[in-house]
DNA sequence: CTATTTCGGATATATTATATCCGCAATTAT
DNA sequence: ATAATTGCGGATATAATATATCCGAAATAG
């Protein structure tokens, strides 16, 4: 019961492409480079959250991922459900209707309570997800970045960008 | 992102341990018998519940596994992170601070954004297990199992415990 | 005291997550 | 056109975790 490492990272790009001039397209080369992390394995992030239609890419020289929406238009929820799936992560087998007491199928007309508790709990779980969104954390991120970090960040991708 | 599947046997083990007659011990074979589960490793998610202190053991002829407490004072998320652990399911590892934008850890006073929010869904789902008990979970199964597999259940075990 | 029952830690196997690599297709700058 | 760049998808290797089993130690009934 854990998310994947990977949601850190594709969380963190999105944010980062959110908090840059609206159609930056940046390559997977240059999101790892930024983060520290290898290139390879974030790329096969960013292809998930191309594949649910989060960022979109653009092939070729001055390539990379952009978002595909409005930041405030892309949820943590969508972003966690690309990264991790969408399945319910309790799934019930039924073993009320296995042994020697179960009886015949057509009994049993309703999920158990087990179920249903577990499942309300992750509903819970993901409206909270769904009222967050990519402007949201972008605003949190603005109060709680170190401002040293932000002029270091600004100057970084400046160079970076002239020298390409 | 999933729950392992023997949190569904040990939650259905103490369920109907809560249905019995309070003090009702049975053994992990009578268990595994009773929802035809795999004896040894129903007994792995027996042993984590006894370690959480969920249920006690008794070991020895006549011994087993019984609820350490009353029914209503055993939550679903007792049970839950008895089984799955009660690690946080998103863990930061902070790549804000990495990658040649970082700076000295002393600037980084709370969390991020992203695992505040991440952490609060969290906090909405545990809120929503620790609503729930075992004797609620039995009121909800008094309403759904279908009245020829309690009578089945009954039987099953009066001959069980009257031929041991 | 002894035989039996039962739990619990150690161990093995299977599955999944993590990480990498490479050829192909698409795009762009020259 | 051509060469360079970049994402995509498949194949593969490794690490971590979940699943499953076994056997010894502990406790009890008789």
């Amino acid at each position: 019961m854990k998310h994947s490492e990977g949601l850190e990272w594709a969380i963190h790009s999105c944010s980062l492409l959110a908090a840059l001039p609206p159609g930056t397209c940046l390559p997977s080369k240059l999101l790892a480079e930024f983060f520290d992390l290898p290139e390879a394995y974030l790329a096969k992030q960013m292809q998930k959250l191309s594949q649910a239609g989060i960022v979109e890419t653009r092939r070729g020289p001055r390539g990379g991922y952009g978002l595909a929406r409005p930041s405030a238009d892309i949820t943590l929820l969508q972003m966690v459900e690309a990264i991790d799936g969408d399945a319910q992560h309790f799934r019930c087998t039924e073993i009320r209707r296995c042994g020697p007491t179960g009886v015949a199928n057509r009994h049993y007309t309703r999920p158990c309570g087990i179920a249903r508790s577990l499942w309300k709990a992750e509903a819970a779980w993901r409206e909270e997800l769904n009222k967050v969104n990519l402007a949201d954390i972008n605003r949190m991120g603005q109060a709680e970045t170190p401002p040293e970090q932000i002029a270091k960040a600004l100057k970084w991708f400046q160079e970076k960008l002239a020298g390409a």
